[in-house]
DNA sequence: CTGTTAGCGCTTTCAC
DNA sequence: GTGAAAGCGCTAACAG
């Protein structure tokens, strides 16, 4: 056998001696004679002849595959979510492509336009700016966990509204009476915000007067959490002005720890402590703190099965799935 | 203007008014009249053309694509890899297909098929069997970390050999004298075995008696190893055999510092603890223990370069990137 | 420098 | 059921 290139379907059909429109039958599945087919697989394994899904994809113009935008990886949140929807497109025989922008908008521009350049199936998007007006109309868009100003884009977040509430009155349960919340707010609006306005919307029906550290997350987390922590603790007895903390997220949490535990302020004893997102240790599965947990698999999930909408229905403009508390340490109940 | 589907460059030769080689020639850079290329530029503006990848791929049968076969990125070393394989793609104007095929062989060799059918580039694989013979020759293909029967294939990894050397050293630096080992082997052989090694060789240059934990990767880490110290710990006066411990990953470390802070053993000042990859804590960025870190953005970068290998370089079949040392808490260095 | 043209490998009518 | 043929959108050769 000199050196042959790639076969192609003409080889398969010379190869089994019939025409190119019956291989691409038997490959497609449609009715052949079951002769033909015989003679068709056969060659088909002597050749090891494989379709080629770029000639595929230019003719029908689908090409099975979904583009996934992230800011990064460097997150364990943004990396499971990316490994479950990864493993959702392949379950739905996708592939994907990653794309880590940094939460750059240039480089979400510019992902975007690949993504169209290769005629990607859909788009799955965690962006930081409103890229709703740059996604060709006839591509499918889902966006995780933010607002774009077009409101018929389907939009998929946890039940962050819900997450607020469940931190505080599992706080108040535990015994907790002066409740913090320490957050950061990006200035590109997303769902997480809620997070905030359960918060107060628990305090308000428990007689509960807020005490709240949410800036802007263009300052640096840890300081301000220090400062924030610190102006809070009496000089003289060492005791803080709150006994329980509801961080925007696990990171933030993480923070207040670290901060309380330097100060010798003890946790739980002394100050429990609720983060949001359940992010987990990579090395023993714990949680790193008591956390309202997003269920990640099944935001995966959504976001594919809507991306790629196959009953084609018409999609919801929010879907909102349901987060659980899970004990982490940071709190009496552990 | 009607319901337009998405334009071709026919459509902007036609509004050009120049012929489908001009538009062509502007797109690739070709040399073209000042007018025309104006003119070209002027309609693919107004259309808001873009060129379809899938026909340039199908005519000049390159994609612009590589596949990365990972195992997962559920942990963070793998997530930080694929994160750092993306950007570097992205510099070279690479997309990039992700493969978490979970360690199944299966799922290695489906993916691998889906790679071929898609006419990637490149493949960067790492995986749990032994791929070589099943990847198209024309297809190049670099992996990381693992053996293959077929030597020719370029495989890149850290040093691991001088890194086990190293961490036995700095224990031994600082202050330890007997060192034990931790850690675990896959079936299938890969450069981290070497780590393995060059704890032997140091031990034998410094005359330490090897004390050593090395079992399958099928048992269960974390009970291995409480066994394993168990049985080194004096009932009598609670000390135990060694006073150092090189861990084959961070992963085996933070389990052995669970286990001796489970038994009051003090780390480091009881005992001092070396783990290896430089994995570090989301949240704070610091490292969970003392390590030999590997050069993650190094080797992301080395991989692409090679799958792609603009040079056209013969490429060496062994790579290995150096490592180094950072103390983590774990050591009386800190 | 520019226009014309022949495919890349595949799917899909359309007659047979 | 099957074969022939057109053409998806693009590039690259070729003549002019």
């Amino acid at each position: 056998m000199a050196e042959k290139s790639v076969p192609t379907m003409k080889d398969v059909a010379r190869e089994a001696g019939v025409s190119l429109g019956t291989v691409s039958n038997v490959i497609n599945g449609v009715t052949v004679r079951a002769s033909s087919r015989k003679k068709v697989e056969e060659a088909i394994e002597r050749l090891h002849y494989e379709v080629n899904s770029y000639a595929r994809g230019l003719k029908i113009s689908k090409t099975g595959t979904i583009t996934l935008i992230i800011p990064t990886l460097d997150h364990p949140f943004f990396a499971e979510l990316a490994y479950e929807i990864e493993q959702q497109a392949y379950q739905h025989s996708r592939k994907l492509f990653l794309c880590c922008s940094n939460g750059i908008a240039e480089k979400e521009l510019e992902y975007l336009s690949l993504a169209s350049q290769n005629k990607t199936d859909g788009i799955i998007a965690l962006t930081y700016s409103d890229i709703s007006s740059k996604v060709p109309a006839h591509i499918p868009l889902v966006v995780f966990d933010r607002y774009f100003d077009d409101h018929s884009i389907p939009r998929i977040a946890s039940d962050n509204y819900s997450g607020g509430i469940m931190a505080v009155n599992k706080l108040y349960e535990l015994g907790c009476r002066k409740i913090a919340f320490v957050g950061f707010h990006s200035s590109f609006p997303g769902e997480a915000e809620k997070r905030f306005e359960g918060y107060q919307a628990a305090c308000r029906q428990l007689g509960i007067t807020p005490m709240v550290l949410h800036e802007s997350d263009t300052v640096p987390a840890p300081e301000a959490i220090r400062k924030f922590i610190e102006k809070k603790i009496d000089p003289e007895t060492g005791s803080t002005q709150f006994d329980g903390i509801f961080a925007n997220t696990d990171y933030d949490a993480c923070n207040c720890r670290d901060v309380l535990e330097s100060h010798g302020i003890r946790v739980p004893e002394d100050v429990q402590l609720i983060g949001f997102d359940g992010t987990k240790k990579f090395y023993s599965g714990e949680y790193y703190v008591s956390t309202i947990c997003q269920p990640l698999k099944e935001l995966a999930k959504k976001c594919v099965d809507m991306v790629i909408n196959e009953s084609e229905e018409d999609l919801p403009s929010l879907t909102l799935l349901p987060v659980h508390y899970a004990c982490g340490g940071t709190t009496k109940d552990s």
